[in-house]
RNA sequence: GGUUACGUGGCCGAGAGGCUAGGCUCAGCUCUGCAAAAGCUGCUACAGCGGUUCGAAUCCGCUCGUAACCUCCA
């Protein structure tokens, strides 16, 4: 197993070589979605860079335990005295039960996964389910000191946890700093210290979600449940936790913090963080309304769009970006994708296709050397905390060569058993296993063999209004033909 | 206000002290019944101003601009 691989790390800021704690098994946890409402583009981001991730490490023959959550209760809607939570207010709003908007969303969310081609976790634990669990995690910290309960909620102490950790290594933030920009909260805290934060509210008279717990009914606070299920599922300390930027701080220091309160060990070694997706410069997100629905994406039905964009469009144009840069979300650039992730396509359809020589006879060591070169620069990308921009310049180099072979411009025979094999494995391999890019097929399916047959024959024949007409044909299913000296294929119209 | 990032060619977007990223667009060429596809050629940049260095887009400082976090967010 290669252990080169460097990653990232926020807790260092540093990129580091990445050893996993018990090789070959690998711990990964992931922040997931909160299930009040629809994804948006900017959760499709996130979790197509930790699908990568899971991918590259599995293609590096790792055995990977992806453990991705569903948030189903507990994010306060507005003040932390509000007492209320998202999935409950939403549910009010719309006179469903709280389970019926998790389960309708839940399953949105799913069908989103999957049409971008994301691997399912191996777990994907609820916060419901696992009540609990957060419930011990909660009685371990009160034991411990560093958690205090008033009126039936219970709040991490973080004063208390200060005088033996740093509450801040993750985030660089100094506490002293954190308090004199915290904002007050009209005196109706519970709170002793105001950083600290919640690990049980006391349910309101009103609050629909509630569960029984030694403090009285009530419900976890927004940081426990990640703790307490990534703990359960990978082990008190694990390889690699993610999550977007956002939730650098307060949850992923206030996750470390809890971790570190119940049984000291610190909880993670890699913290790898996917930056924000913008829209007209500005983050994407559900609190500021400018958000595209991936589904409006898909059908092209956003004023800001001028055409649909599918979805492995989209899954090309974030692997397009490497996952620490900001990226911003254009018409324009998605046109871009469109067509870079067709031309990806077609040079795949091409690799599949080529045949390898039964001989060869005339090894050009300049051209070997050359795809060796590039092959390398594909896996050094991904080496280099996952650079996805990288390894897809690499494969369009890799397509330019391939293309030249269909086209007779280059013979294979100039290559070498070792190359041809080596070329077409990378290109296939990186682009279907890793970046998880694969072909949209065309609605015509099985047609398209007939199609070709009766346009070479019209060529043939001379038949230039046929040859015209299939073409037209052709189009209409996103299709065009080729005219090569070595013989007539398909490709996908790059428009 | 505090903190942290970032500012790359017509557009998107990698890289990060000397070595052509890549994609899209545009112009031209080869090929072609015409096209398309493919290939080739051209346009070739690092916000501004200083500094360090033999050498800076890359390091340092300042200025301007943008964003994120500090409050629920992927």
């Amino acid at each position: 197993m290669d252990s080169s691989l460097k990653i990232y790390n926020t807790l260092t800021r540093k990129k580091e070589i990445f050893e996993p704690l018990h090789a070959p098994h690998v711990g990964m946890y992931v922040c997931g979605p909160t299930v009040y409402s629809d994804v948006h583009l900017g959760n499709c981001r996130t979790f197509t860079t930790f699908d990568v991730v899971a991918r590259y490490l599995r293609y590096m023959g790792y055995k990977v335990r992806y453990v991705r959550n569903i948030t189903d209760v507990g994010h306060l809607v507005d003040d932390v005295d509000e007492g209320e939570d998202k999935i409950g207010k939403r549910a009010k709003l719309e006179n469903l039960e709280p389970m019926e908007i998790v389960q309708r969303y839940t399953v949105g969310f799913h069908l989103v996964m999957q049409q971008l081609n994301n691997i399912a976790p191996s777990i994907e634990p609820t916060a419901t389910g696992h009540i609990i669990e957060q419930i011990n995690v909660i009685e371990k910290i009160i034991a411990k000191g560093y958690a205090y309960e008033v009126g039936g909620s219970v709040y991490f102490d973080v004063p208390a946890y200060l005088k033996k950790y740093n509450y801040g290594e993750l985030s660089g933030r100094v506490i002293e700093e954190l308090l004199s920009n915290t904002r007050e909260l009209d005196g109706q805290s519970d709170k002793k210290h105001p950083a600290d934060f919640a690990l049980w509210k006391a349910a309101g008279a009103a609050h629909i979600m509630r569960w029984p717990s030694p403090w009285g009914e009530g419900f976890p606070g927004w940081h426990i449940e990640c703790s307490a299920m990534s703990t359960k599922y990978l082990g008190k300390t694990f390889d690699i936790h993610g999550g977007g930027m956002d939730l650098q701080f307060p949850h992923h220091e206030c996750e470390i913090a809890q971790a570190r309160g119940a049984h000291e060990d610190a909880p993670v070694r890699y913290w790898m963080h996917a930056n924000m997706l913008t829209m007209n410069g500005q983050k994407m997100s559900k609190s500021l309304g400018n958000s595209i629905l991936p589904e409006e994406l898909f059908t092209g039905s956003n004023p800001l769009l001028s055409q649909a964009f599918s979805p492995m469009t989209l899954r090309f144009a974030f692997l397009q970006t490497h996952y620490r840069s900001t990226m911003d979300l254009s018409n324009e650039a998605l046109k871009a994708a469109q067509i870079g992730y067709k031309k990806l396509m077609n040079g795949l359809r091409n690799v599949k296709v080529l045949e390898k020589p039964t001989e060869f006879v005339a090894p050009d060591e300049k051209l070997i050397a050359e795809i060796h070169k590039i092959c390398d620069s594909i896996v050094a990308g991904l080496h280099d905390d996952f650079n996805t921009a990288i390894a897809l310049a690499g494969l369009f180099n890799l397509a330019k060569k391939v293309s030249q072979f269909q086209a007779g411009q280059l013979l294979t025979s100039q290559l070498t058993a070792e190359t041809f094999e080596l070329m077409q494995a990378t290109y296939m391999n990186i682009t279907e296993n890793v970046l998880g890019l694969c072909e949209e097929k065309p609605s015509i399916g099985g047609m398209v063999t007939h199609l070709l047959k009766d346009y070479a024959e019209a060529k043939q024949t001379k038949n230039f209004e046929k040859v015209d007409a299939l073409r037209h044909v052709a189009k209409s299913f996103g299709l065009v033909f080729k005219d090569m000296k070595t013989g007539i294929d398909w490709a996908y119209d790059e428009v």
